[in-house]
RNA sequence: GGCCCAGUAGUUCAGUUGGUUAGAACGCCAGCCUGUCACGCUGGAGGUCGACGGUUCGAGCCCGUUCUGGGUCGCCA
């Protein structure tokens, strides 16, 4: 008797005919030919392998087995009298001597069929994950997480940067998303916070020497989810470089990624580097989106001018955009399907007309145009043929309209995206401060603890009236690949003197940065380096290599949309016990 | 928290203007089949049409409420 397995499920070929086997695995599949004759498929985690039963007890014994139980399988190789060319295993198929039951699977039907368990309800597959994860097509997704998570160790260790893990357990932020807390048992009332991100150490790092830091960095964030959002927790490649600026962390992440996704990705094409910048306001005029998606080649355009007092109502006052499509053959239903799309993601009412192929405005709006016709084709370059999306509203929010119009344009009428590869760049210049829509007074526009474009002279001119504060950038930069939003950095302020000026122009001091972040404050204080940093998010980049629109599809245990674990139950009630040492007494909901 | 979409067999879905006993495919069970590989053929079992209420002579279908799931806005320094 062989003890244990002598080859896996994916190895053996004709040059193996002959040998004395063992493998081992689940049984995916029986098909029964005749009384005495069976095709049983065994998968382990490397591939299948075919074994035949040929005897009548064998097949007795296979048939009052269900599928899914695991099985060992010793016996010969033999080549097969009919070829499967299909399969790495399909020349040879192991005759058995002796069939072992491992782990019976109780169940004769499973809540999905192992091998479509991508069609199933997603609630099902995640509640059976174990058995979805059976399914080599999800398998294969973990497999593929693995192996760029290895590959960006392995690239940031050899560029020099240390892999320090840094507190889970740690103190809540003030500022930001939502916290998980953590009660503290030795200490009554107060809270653990779970990180949002390793911020504040990796800063204190850099300001403890450590020249080069990474870390693939669990996060915890209390926000609602998204497609491409976990709930709950998600991973960074989190790092940051002493004395370095914006463009060192850009080469840095310019050399580690394109090689690992040329070789992960779906696609075969990914930007050279150095990728293209984009500055923030070009962006959100030139593609309506601050994580614009380069392979499609369409661009938005103001209108504005030339709509904007044309009578029909929702423009009058507002800023108006126009996408424009040329050679535009689609249908009425497939505008108003796009038009009913735009809304449902922008909560923004879309509009259109077209420029048919006699050289008329038709459809949509454009009975508002008659009169103007010729100046409404000289200011967007119309031909006929072109269709004209619209969006209206304040400026930001027709820039976003147009910019999901844009999107949804690109990726679905034919011949104005190249699918197949990875664009790359760097959205720079965000703006530092911004009007706040409640308060209606200058706030931070992302974290404040990026270094302005300008120092400590911009931030003085702003407070003397002499700069506008709106116009003040941050070093603060986004990487994005083919829409999606990879990764946010930025050269930290590390200079006290300037982050209490920054603070100071939105109504905060000294106190306010000390009461919210004493330790890098206090930190800064004993001598700190410039340091910058990214923290591009695992999970996004192995959706994008992988191809798949749902994050859910690239997590080995995926939360749903609403943050619980089907499978684990999770979360869940606790013992009055536990509350009590915790010091928790729970309130009624209403 | 708001809005949109979807809940029908174990699974994925169809179900006509509201009208007899709610169908198909896959899976499952039984039988047949000596080279299958998504094996094939024959037969069978399997349903609180998410739940509750309403309209109607009559509801899977129409109306209301609610639950569940997904998408999205808010949110995500």
């Amino acid at each position: 008797m062989i003890q244990s397995r002598t080859h896996t499920c994916n190895e053996l070929n004709m040059k193996n005919v002959g040998d004395r086997v063992k493998i081992v695995g689940w049984m995916e599949n029986v098909r029964e030919v005749s009384a005495a004759l069976a095709f049983v498929v065994v998968r382990d985690f490397y591939g299948t392998t075919q074994v035949v039963a040929e005897t009548e007890d064998m097949i007795k014994m296979i048939r009052e087995l269900n599928k899914e139980s695991t099985i060992s399988v010793e016996g010969t190789v033999r080549e097969r009298a009919s070829k499967n060319p299909k399969l790495p295993t399909g020349d040879i198929e192991v005759v058995p001597e002796k069939i072992e039951v491992l782990g019976r699977c109780l169940y004769n039907e499973l809540p999905f069929q192992i091998n479509r368990s991508r069609e199933a309800d997603e609630a099902t597959r995640l509640k059976y994950r174990y058995l979805d994860l059976r399914n080599p097509e999800v398998k294969n997704n973990i497999v593929l997480r693995c192996n760029v998570v290895s590959a960006l160790r392995q690239a940031m260790t050899e560029n020099g940067f240390l892999e320090i893990t840094t507190p889970i357990l740690t103190a809540s932020s003030p500022e930001g998303a939502r916290d998980y807390l953590v009660p503290a048992r030795n200490h009554p009332g107060k809270f653990y916070a779970l990180p949002q991100a390793p911020q504040q150490f990796k800063q204190l790092l850099m300001t403890s020497g450590f020249d080069r830091y990474f870390q693939i960095a669990p996060c915890f964030r209390d926000e609602d989810a998204r497609a491409d959002r976990s709930p709950g927790e998600f991973y960074q490649l989190d790092m940051e470089m002493a004395f370095a600026d914006q463009d060192d962390v850009f080469s840095v992440l310019e050399s580690v990624l394109p090689p690992i996704f040329a070789k992960y990705g779906k696609y075969d094409i990914a930007s050279e580097p150095p990728f293209r910048r984009i500055g923030y306001n070009e962006a959100m005029e030139t593609y309506g989106s601050d994580k614009p998606d380069l392979r499609i080649d369409l661009t938005v355009q103001d209108a504005t001018e030339v709509l904007g007092d044309c009578g029909f109502e929702p423009f009058a006052g507002n800023t108006v955009k126009a996408v424009v499509v040329s050679d535009f053959k689609e249908t009425r239903k497939f505008i108003d399907k796009l038009c009913a799309d735009v809304e449902v993601q922008t909560a923004n009412k879309p509009f259109w007309f077209r420029l048919d192929e006699n050289g008329e405005l038709v459809g949509g709006i454009s009975k508002f145009l008659t009169g103007r016709k010729d100046k409404v084709i000289a200011a967007l370059g119309l031909k006929p043929g072109c269709f004209v999306g619209l969006a209206a509203g304040k400026k930001l929010a027709a820039q976003k309209t147009a910019g999901v119009m844009l999107k949804m344009l690109g990726t679905s009428v034919p011949g104005h995206m190249d699918e197949e590869r990875y664009e790359f760049c760097w959205i720079v210049d965000f703006p530092m401060y911004e009007i706040g829509e409640e308060s209606g007074d200058l706030e931070f526009c992302h974290n404040p603890f990026s270094m302005p474009n300008g120092g400590l002279d911009i931030l003085l001119k702003a407070e003397k009236g002499e700069a506008d504060p709106l116009s003040i950038t941050a070093f603060q930069y986004d990487l994005v690949c083919n829409g999606v939003e990879l990764s946010s950095g930025a050269v930290r302020n590390h200079d006290p003197e300037i982050m209490i000026k920054a603070f100071e122009l939105v109504r905060m001091g000294e106190e306010d940065v000390k009461a919210k972040f004493p330790a890098m404050y206090n930190a800064f204080c004993y001598g700190a380096p410039p340091h910058a940093g990214i923290a591009p998010g695992v999970d996004r980049m192995v959706m994008l290599l992988a191809g798949e629109d749902s994050i859910r599809e690239i997590i080995p245990f995926p939360m749903n949309k609403n943050a619980q674990d089907l499978m684990m139950g999770a979360p869940s009630s606790v013992e009055q016990k536990q509350l009590d040492e915790l010091h928790i007494a729970l309130v009624p909901n209403d």
